[in-house]
DNA sequence: CCTCCATATCGCTAAATTGGAATATAATGG
DNA sequence: CCATTATATTCCAATTTAGCGATATGGAGG
């Protein structure tokens, strides 16, 4: 009960389905994603840690940055099927479809001085 | 998004999630609920109208008894979905399996007068 | 109209959640 | 070892949430 309702806590939040939404595309850093949406460094940052403790997301370095993945889902039911659903929920949602548009153009090359 | 994140929060909460998980098995008025979870009578009916309101369960007056059920899903793919899933996840939850044990002998007529 | 009973709502407190500025950490290059 | 840069953590204010007692609402019966 204690993992499952750790994962749903998670999703409820419009800035954490975006960022699903985001890494659905493609693998980022915590810098473009904070560019894509707005936020503030701490903010972007903890985020991404409810949706990394939740088992929603992994992680991996290089060098000073961070790339952020969606998880596989091996190592839990509920993750593997809410990620999955996701793939599809709230692609015609007007707020993700304007994110989405505009995440091609962050590079972390840019943003972050590469 | 609006809908979807309603939805989402109803969830986690592991006393709404037993009242789904009582409501899968039969319907019940709230103070059947309100008995089996030894919850205050207030609390339940927040938590029954926060369930209610997110579209999961639905409701129907009979005299002074108010039953409630799970909705059918007819209204939103996400419910369908979420409450699909509910019924095999978490079945084997101790906390649950408790409160399905002794959920049988819990009786409006008993409780409340009838 | 008055009472009774199941349910809903209000008022309040404690705890959790969110956001951002400020600060700390960790890796890279000199 | 020092400076720089990306990320993590801490601190704080504002908002939301869960819980319960007290009170209000609404149907049933006399």
């Amino acid at each position: 009960m204690r993992e499952f309702i750790k994962i749903m806590k998670a999703l409820p939040d419009s800035n954490r389905i975006k960022m699903i939404k985001l890494l659905q595309r493609r693998v980022l850093c915590l810098c473009e994603i904070q560019e894509a949406m707005g936020l503030a460094q701490s903010t972007a940052s903890k985020h991404l840690k409810i949706l990394e403790e939740a088992g929603l997301f992994t992680y991996s370095r290089d060098g000073l940055w961070v790339n952020y993945r969606l998880a596989d889902g091996d190592r839990s039911p509920y993750v593997a099927n809410l990620l999955g659903n996701l793939r599809h929920w709230l692609e015609e949602d007007p707020e993700v479809k304007a994110l989405i548009a505009r995440s091609p153009g962050i590079r972390r090359e840019i943003i972050c001085g590469g």
